[in-house]
DNA sequence: ATGTCC
């Protein structure tokens, strides 16, 4: 059967696979794409997998697909898809295997043209001071119990250990820390793989990289933002909860198969494996997620003060010399429990995001004071020849997609094929001659990640901008950058 | 994404 028979326009930006494309689909799918990004990046695996979701008891509107989708398992990476609470599932695979990977950026008060002298020397002890890489161990070593803490607690664990500071905090999504994480339901080949991993970077498409503003694309907000002029340095971090998440999303994995009969819920892949939101699996399934979810927040929150200490050392000032202020954080891979309004109607719903990111607009109560009149600042990168960028939320974004955005550019090539096209090509030097510089633990993977291998960001940020989803305002360029 | 197969 072909999707293409079945996708309708719904304007320029819009477009939606019927329910009659497969029987059991129970609302539409919805892709947001330009045409362009529709027919040249048409991904029938990622387009059927939307519409595979659409089967899962308790979806609420429709299976929606953002600009950057990509075939994931079971869920398209790129997917959002809310749940009732009282009829609705939960799926891990709605989340991914990275429990909440997401991104952050620190302002800094330096300049392009101020970094350049010693960027290669930045590079360096970026590169020595947050651990990346496969396996990897970081600067905290925890004990079982401090463990514990850091499943309840996240972000601000690390802050009261010495990492970064209370302010930090309120520029975090949920404050650094989701609530309701049992480390009870947590297994223990979690716990040993998640314990060295604290401050670390981690592998594939996660990155540290220096940026300079680029363009500024709405000047009043990003003055709000703390960008500035032109040239400005940003640190731009993007990691998750490593192995810890991983084997987090594995286990639960392995109990709701065998749930998933036993509940009698019959879908079309798999992958999709999950159980009701009101069941013990499902109940023990969220615990452990918001677990996984505030660990991947300590670590970010660690590798901020690594960075910040880098800084403070390359150029000779204290780290408040530099500024080094949180601009904010946001995860891109969560299912959480939010309140919403649908047909005029208030509803409590489980939104699952895989990688996909929250996009509250102006006045949302869940927003730090600093940005309630304003909106929620999303970070999307790019890939690390090109650029990355800031956007804000818009209300349409919460009448259409559940408060929700790309997390990318969304990749065009799988990473084997990315690996054949570029085998013999010296990336570090190509992107040095541009002016880049790149220190990568494993050069032989930096293929994978090549511009080549994904969609232009520009044209992703570009559909929502069009679609009044979120509004672009500034553009970031990568001066260096540091990879797994 | 991931001790890329306990």
């Amino acid at each position: 059967m072909d999707w293409r028979r079945f996708v309708e326009r719904i304007d320029d930006y819009r477009w939606e696979i019927s329910r009659s494309y497969k029987a059991g689909m129970r609302v539409p799918a919805r892709i947001y794409a330009s045409e362009d990004l529709l027919r040249t990046a048409a991904d029938e695996e990622a387009f059927d997998q939307a519409a595979n979701v659409a089967f899962l008891p308790g979806i609420v509107w429709r299976s929606l697909a953002m600009p950057d989708i990509h075939q994931g398992y079971g869920f398209p990476i790129g997917g959002v898809a809310a749940m009732r609470l009282d009829d609705g599932v939960v799926s891990p695979g709605g989340v991914g295997f990275d429990i909440n990977c997401g991104t952050r950026i620190l302002l800094t008060n330096l300049t392009e043209d101020a970094v350049r002298p010693r960027l290669v020397q930045l590079a360096n002890q970026l590169f020595r001071d947050v651990p990346a890489g496969l396996g990897g161990e970081g600067p905290v070593r925890v004990t079982d119990g401090e463990l514990d803490a850091i499943m309840r607690r996240g972000a601000a664990w690390m802050v009261e250990e010495g990492f970064g500071r209370a302010e930090d905090l309120e520029v975090t999504e949920s404050g650094g820390a989701l609530e309701g994480a049992d480390p009870a339901c947590v297994s223990k080949r979690a716990r040993d793989r998640g314990r060295a991993q604290l401050g670390t970077l981690g592998s594939g498409n996660h990155f540290l990289e220096v940026q300079a503003l680029d363009e500024v694309l709405d000047e009043p907000i990003a003055r709000r933002f703390g960008l500035g002029d032109p040239g400005q340095v940003v640190v731009f971090l993007h990691t998750g909860s490593r192995g810890f998440g991983h084997q987090i999303c594995q286990d639960f994995l392995d109990i709701m198969e065998p749930a998933q009969r036993r509940y009698e819920i019959e879908l079309p892949d798999r992958q999709l494996a999950c159980a009701p939101i009101d069941s013990p699996e499902g109940r023990r399934y969220l615990a452990a997620m918001a677990a996984a979810a505030n660990f991947a927040w300590a670590n970010r929150q660690c590798i901020t003060e690594l960075a910040r200490r880098a800084f403070a050392r390359v150029f000779e000032r204290p780290i408040e010399a530099l500024g080094m202020d949180l601009l904010y954080d946001v995860g891109h891979n969560s299912a959480k429990v939010e309140d919403h309004t649908f047909a005029g109607r208030p509803l409590r719903l489980c939104v699952h995001r895989k990688g996909a990111t929250r996009a509250f607009p102006a006045g949302h109560p869940e927003l730090p004071e600093r940005y309630r009149d304003v909106g929620q600042p999303v970070l999307v990168p790019g890939d690390m020849g090109r650029y990355s960028y800031v956007s804000v939320g818009l209300p349409a974004a919460m009448e259409e997609t559940w408060g929700s955005v790309c997390h990318g550019a969304g990749r065009v090539q799988s990473r084997n094929a990315a690996k054949r096209m570029l085998r013999g090509v010296d990336l570090v030097k190509r992107l040095r001659d541009r002016g880049i510089i790149v220190r990568a633990q494993n050069p032989r993977l930096l293929a994978e990640e090549a511009s080549e291998a994904y969609k232009d960001v520009s044209r992703v940020v570009e559909v929502l901008e069009h679609a009044g989803i979120s509004h672009t305002v500034a553009r970031l360029r990568p001066l260096a950058v540091v990879k797994g």
